[in-house]
RNA sequence: GCUUGAUGGGGA
């Protein structure tokens, strides 16, 4: 019954591992939805060796992980730099025939080698895949651009623009990145612009703050401005980018005064 | 296409 792994859920997903365990302990039937739940729990809490060992003993009782569960496991292979254990779920990948066709798990895979550092690994499984998705470049060109590597995140960017893949926003603030960081301004303006027309600054938080932040962060806090003021509404996280960028690059004069408002409209305590 | 529950890549 699925009532018993949604409670563990609840609990994983609180930081509540113990008591999450406790109750999985208790369950009548462990399958594999319960696992599962607990192994992210661990994962996203950062306890990794805990999640392997769930993953090593449902494997023992006879519970086998399918893709969700190799996608939390993946996770905890990131933070431990267990490369290793991310090997081994590649293998396993390549045995479901997941590889190319779960675009879930392709992606996670992806992420997993970066976090690993082994951004090469990364990039071969992108180049193997036959057919390749919007999702997987896009986890590539931020491991890319999260290590530096500003001009290869570039270059993957280029390789998508030919694909002609119909981007979704996360793909999109993604490429956007990418071209800023190599101050390729035309195109960051054509991305802007269609960012700003799929009416994303309205209906996604994520993707505003990001673009709050991502100019504010490279010391063009005027832009950021520009961007901070088309929001139709201003949360804490954009306020705070925007201080932040003040901070560090403008004047703490005008980040004063951004905080001063932020708490007039009862965005930021006071 | 839908039919109990778990999963990736962008801000904090």
């Amino acid at each position: 019954l699925g009532v018993g792994s949604t409670l563990v859920d609840m609990y994983a997903k609180c930081g509540l591992l113990v008591c999450a365990h406790e109750i999985f302990d208790k369950l009548l039937v462990q399958d594999v939805v319960a696992w599962t739940v607990l192994i992210a729990g661990y994962a996203e809490d950062g306890l990794d060796e805990e999640a392997f060992q769930c993953l090593e003993q449902m494997k023992v009782v006879g519970a086998f992980p399918n893709a969700v569960t190799i996608v939390c496991s993946l996770k905890a292979c990131c933070s431990l730099r267990a490369t290793q254990e991310g090997q081994q779920l590649h293998v396993e990948i390549e045995r479901q025939g997941l590889l190319g066709k779960n675009h879930l798990v392709t992606s996670a895979l992806i992420t997993m080698y970066a976090g690993c550092g082994l951004l090469d690994r990364a990039q071969k499984v992108v180049d193997s895949l036959p057919v390749k998705d919007m999702g997987s470049w896009t986890a590539l060109i931020s491991a890319y651009t999260e290590q530096g590597y500003f001009e290869e995140a570039y270059k993957c960017f280029e390789q998508m623009e030919v694909g002609g893949y119909s981007c979704d926003s996360t793909a999109l603030v993604c490429c956007l990145k990418a071209c800023h960081n190599l101050g390729v301004t035309e195109k960051v303006q054509v991305l802007f612009a269609r960012i700003e027309q799929s009416g994303l600054l309205e209906r996604d938080i994520f993707a505003r703050s990001a673009l709050v932040e991502m100019y504010a962060e490279n010391g063009s806090v005027a832009l950021a401005r520009q961007v901070f003021d088309k929001l139709p509404t201003q949360d804490v996280v954009a306020w705070t980018s925007l201080i932040a960028g003040y901070m560090e690059h403008g004047s703490s004069e005008q980040a004063l005064q951004c905080l001063e408002q932020a708490q007039q409209e009862g965005v930021l305590p006071s």
